[in-house]
RNA sequence: GCGGGGGUCGCCUAGCCUGGUAGGGCGUGGGAUUGCUAAUCCCAUGUCCGUAAGGACCCGUGGGUUCAAAUCCCAUCCCCCGCGCCA
């Protein structure tokens, strides 16, 4: 949710990342409803104002035993009409909120425009792409002759885009969440298991409405959805919270299974786990202080880089477009990891400052001392590990002449082998 | 799941029975005073509207009763204690 008073003082700046985001919203009916519901807050209170006076005249003549009939009979008709202009205010303030909870965030001056991920930016490289003197294969061809996923039996059980992972591979996709945990841990990361089913109010703090139908799966008969990455999680995690400043900045690892719908998405990536309704995660999600965030921001993804850099996972770094950029983020980096077996770099981690945009709708704020004007945090999210995701790259750019996987080091101790 | 207790403006707490502008302490900031790292006193301290003066709102949440609700009634969520069930 983006600052009311910015939308009311200076709507060109929305209008303007409403452009570069291509997005369609009625800017004009928001802020027509705005001057509404500034007008009907006045009026009502107005009338509170006078319902008050009446009250402590009824007050003081029953105290002084005084007939306070006729006084009785105004605040009748005082409080009939303040019902309908409640009724009316309170009408106008959930349209305006409805709408204005579907608007996107700001879009950040270092962000490139464009209309899609045609305009996305490679900021750096890292690492050779291999070379292999033999015909390779892609992560299914290899995981299914080592019988290490079994499709066909998690499609019959569940349905497309679900899997069974199978002995060494099991246990390599914990090796990854250990590894990663660790490597945050480190970096005095504290670490988080969140709930994996959170409420709508909470779901609606840290999405927009559009991913509700597309990625989230909704719990029958419950208000309980499960969430799509912990990041959902750890942002509601402090809803309605007043943060002291010297607790600033905020970082967490949050491990958790993943779920998410896919819809939208039919036909891409149909086969293998690279696109799949469930998997695991370990997320860095960090409350900074709005001066902070930038800064944090960039450390995120250093981090992130250097885990895969610990892999030898060859990848590049790339700055999205206004046009790619996810509703919610200002600014989003994504690590897209060489997939030998699809011969191109794909998406692995997606890094994002989500200025005030998820801590206004969670009422996450902070101040230094207890007297102070409260202020709303950064939150930010980064990607460390995906796991389907980095198992594909593992297996596609590990795999060995005689159809084996080769272990990155940083996994090795956790396996006791160096070769699948 | 059952029985009992509870949720008050950052934190702690009074008020609830007996309806009439939510009081105190701590913390924090500012000020006053006494010559000293202290004590005492005063003011401020959340949200919204308003350029401001000022006003409205805020007692877990949502309804209801009433001229009027922190207070009474109903529903609901959460926490604590005991019992039951359970990986």
């Amino acid at each position: 949710m983006l600052d009311p008073k910015l939308i009311k003082e200076k709507p060109e700046i929305i209008r303007k990342m409403l452009t570069d985001r291509h997005v369609q919203f009625d800017l004009d009916l928001l802020i027509s409803l705005d001057s509404n519901r500034r007008e009907l807050i006045i009026k009502t209170d107005e009338m509170r104002k006078q319902k008050n006076k009446v009250a402590m005249e009824i007050a003081s003549k029953k105290k002084s035993g005084q007939n306070a009939d006729a006084s009785i009979a105004e605040m009748q008709k005082v409080s009939q009409e303040l019902q309908t202009l409640e009724a009316n205010q309170i009408k106008t303030e959930s349209e305006y909120n409805r709408l204005n909870m579907t608007m996107p965030n700001l879009v950040h001056e270092s962000v490139p425009i464009g209309a899609d991920d045609s305009a996305n930016v490679v900021v750096r490289s890292w690492g050779t792409i291999p070379k292999f003197d033999y015909k390779i294969k892609d992560h299914i061809d290899i995981s299914q002759n080592l019988g290490l996923v079994d499709l066909e039996r998690a499609a019959k059980t569940a349905g497309a885009r679900f899997y069974y992972l199978k002995n060494n591979l099991v246990r390599l996709n914990q090796a990854l969440l250990h590894f990663a945990l660790d490597f945050l841990a480190e970096r005095q990361y504290g670490l988080v298991q969140p709930p994996y089913m959170i409420n709508r109010n909470s779901m609606e703090g840290a999405i927009i409405a559009d991913d509700f139908e597309n990625v989230i799966y909704k719990v029958q008969d419950e208000d309980l959805f499960l969430i799509g990455t912990s990041e959902h999680s750890i942002a509601a995690m402090h809803a309605d919270e007043i943060l002291e400043g010297k607790d600033l900045p905020i970082r967490y690892a949050g491990i958790s299974p993943c779920f998410r719908k896919e819809a939208g998405a039919h036909g891409r990536d149909q086969k293998g786990i690279f696109r799949v309704h469930q998997f695991e995660k370990v997320e860095q999600y960090v409350f900074a202080r709005p001066e902070d965030s930038w800064n944090e921001h960039e450390k995120m993804l250093a981090i992130a880089e250097e885990f895969y850099q610990k892999l030898e996972i060859p990848h590049r770094v790339m700055l999205l477009s206004s046009g790619d950029l996810g509703k919610v983020s200002a600014k989003t980096y994504d690590i897209e990891a060489w997939m030998a077996g699809q011969n191109s770099y794909r998406e692995i981690v997606s890094c994002s400052n989500c200025l005030d945009f998820q801590t206004r709708r969670l009422k996450i704020r902070f101040r230094d001392k207890t007297n102070e004007q409260t202020q709303h945090l950064h939150s930010l999210n980064s990607t460390l590990v995906a796991t389907t995701r980095t198992l594909v790259a593992i297996m596609e750019n590990f795999q060995t002449q005689d159809g084996h996987i080769r272990v990155p080091k940083p996994l090795q101790k956790y396996l006791d082998t160096d070769i699948i």
